[in-house]
RNA sequence: GCGUCGGUGCCCGAGUGGACUAAGGGAGUGGCCUGCAAAGCCAUGAUUCACGGGUUCAAAUCCCGUCCGGCGCUCCA
């Protein structure tokens, strides 16, 4: 069965979905300002690979992922940039998808965007205030009442009183406000700023409300996993369970969190000046190298991005994909019968809050068995291995195939003259082609089903 | 300051009371294979899990303390 911990709970879980053979998952989008890091990146990989974990599970997933598109950032870098909102954040939003598809990350089933829900939010703004759970300030908006909610704090282990009590220790509070924990739910409009009309005023809606909003319209009012990034866990988290819980509904039955990333050592932050946008990333490193990287360790682990650490992951990639081109080369079928027992020690790790280091560990033990049932001769064994691999591989998202690349007609010559050469036990020639190809990228392994190349 | 998570070999990184004689990957070294390579296979590496105490028949794993690091501590930023 599958388990998971459960940021609420603080344990880890079996995990039984609300309707039978079906998961409803909400996992909170990009604010469209600025282009996406690598930190964005591991986010969006843990719940790429928690969705597809759960499919390959077998479970129909409907996965919801939204875009902010009305936000202070948003509003503060147009004003800078001399655009409008709007043009940023479709700006941006393109560099997001785009970079997300580069990763390989599949996109959402839906993808909400917050300017189009702001009627729901003044609905259920106008909701809270009829049970009371919040309140308007004349000139500034309209407040959510933490009194309302007894369990404010319960996302991040913490009580209300011991919020209360670090309530402004890194920021100013707002006087006006009822309670120092109070947070805005409708924010009054200022000279410049984009505006929609209101019951309360002019104005635009506050940071939470537009994932409750949005994940209640697409998912129900109760839906199985609500997921972010570690960060987001308070207050933005917390401050949706208190605006749906205020307003009666069930909402996320379970919270997951990813954690954070670092780069050698150090969180990844402009103010460090060691911030890598993904799009930079990318130009250099295989997203498969990143997303092995990233399977390597896990998700709930605050996680290394050095160079060492994106060649030791690349290096792993070359194993399997020199393993994936051997299996080619020997003319294994695919589809041959998997390792039950392998698929088991898999599943059992996957099922364990998705320890995906441990599945790996599977995937590349599968792999060593593989190769030495080539090297014996053992067609059937390493039939096996590799039917099995494929299959896993798909269920972590990864592609054992090297990344397209064409030869051209001179390569493909010298190749034939190779292969002439050595026929002819002329190795002489045959070796100076070798190094000819290797001086144009392609590296070539000589093996009993024929001789192979892949790029360098 | 408060809360919370963590500190594991050269590097990344699993493991959270007994099969740990610490997974897996990368790098290194030796051997096998190969015409030579490449790929692969085999072997090899922490007597030890930040440090100091403690609990236990048994601890990397639990408790206490110290040091170091990540993240969070409303709207604004």
């Amino acid at each position: 069965m599958v388990s998971f911990y459960d940021t609420r709970l603080r344990e880890i879980v079996p995990f039984v979905p609300l309707v039978d053979g079906r998961v409803s998952m909400y996992v909170c989008g990009p604010t469209v300002y600025d282009d996406p890091h690598v930190g964005h990146a591991r986010t969006a990989f843990t719940f790429d690979m928690i969705r597809r974990y759960l499919q390959w599970r077998g479970f129909e997933v409907v996965f919801v992922s939204n875009i902010t598109d009305i936000d202070d950032k948003i509003i503060a870098r147009a004003a800078e940039t001399g655009t409008t909102e709007t043009e940023l954040a479709t700006r941006y939003e393109q560099v997001y998808t785009e970079q997300m598809d580069r990763f390989g990350i599949a996109r959402p089933d839906h993808q909400p965007h917050a300017t189009a829900y702001v009627e729901q939010m003044l609905d259920f703004i106008g909701n809270l205030m009829d049970r009371g759970a919040a309140y308007a300030i004349e000139g500034k908006g309209v407040y959510f009442s933490v009194a309302a909610h007894s369990r404010y704090g319960d996302l991040i282990g913490r009580t209300t009183e011991e919020l209360r009590e670090g309530a402004g220790a890194r920021v100013e509070v707002d006087v006006d406000k009822i309670d120092p924990l109070d947070f805005a739910l409708w924010k009054a409009a200022k000279p410049g700023e984009p505006v929609w009309d209101s019951p309360w005023g002019p104005g635009r809606p506050g940071w939470h409300i537009e994932c409750v909003a949005m994940a209640t319209d697409l998912l129900g009012e109760t839906f199985d996993i609500h997921g972010g990034g570690d960060d987001l866990a308070f207050p933005h988290h917390q401050n949706e369970v208190a605006e749906a819980e205020g307003a009666g509904l069930g909402f996320a039955r379970h919270w997951i969190h990813g954690a954070m990333l670092n780069v050698n050592g150090e969180k990844m932050a402009k103010s460090l000046g060691n911030f890598t946008t993904l799009s930079d990333l990318l130009d250099i490193c295989d997203p498969q190298v990143l997303r092995l990287l990233m399977l390597q360790t896990h998700y709930r682990t605050v996680m290394e991005l050095s160079d060492d650490a994106l060649a030791g992951a690349a290096g792993a990639l070359d194993r399997l994909r020199s393993w994936n081109r051997r299996a080619q080369a020997a003319r294994l079928n695919p589809s041959a019968a998997r390792d039950r027992d392998a698929v088991a020690r898999f599943t059992a790790a996957m099922d364990d809050d998705f320890g995906t280091p441990a599945a790996l560990a599977v995937v590349f033990d599968l792999v060593r068995e593989g190769n030495a049932a080539l090297d014996s001769g053992d067609t059937t064994r390493a039939e096996t291995a590799h039917s099995t691999v494929r299959n896993l591989a798909r269920a972590l998202g990864l592609l054992l195939r090297d990344s397209a690349f064409h030869l051209d007609t001179k390569v493909e010559l010298l190749l034939a003259e190779r292969d002439e050469a050595r026929e002819a036990k002329d190795f002489a020639a045959a070796d100076r082609i070798r190094d000819e190809l290797a001086a144009r990228g392609i590296t070539v392994e000589d093996t009993p089903d024929g001789t192979i190349w892949r790029k360098t």
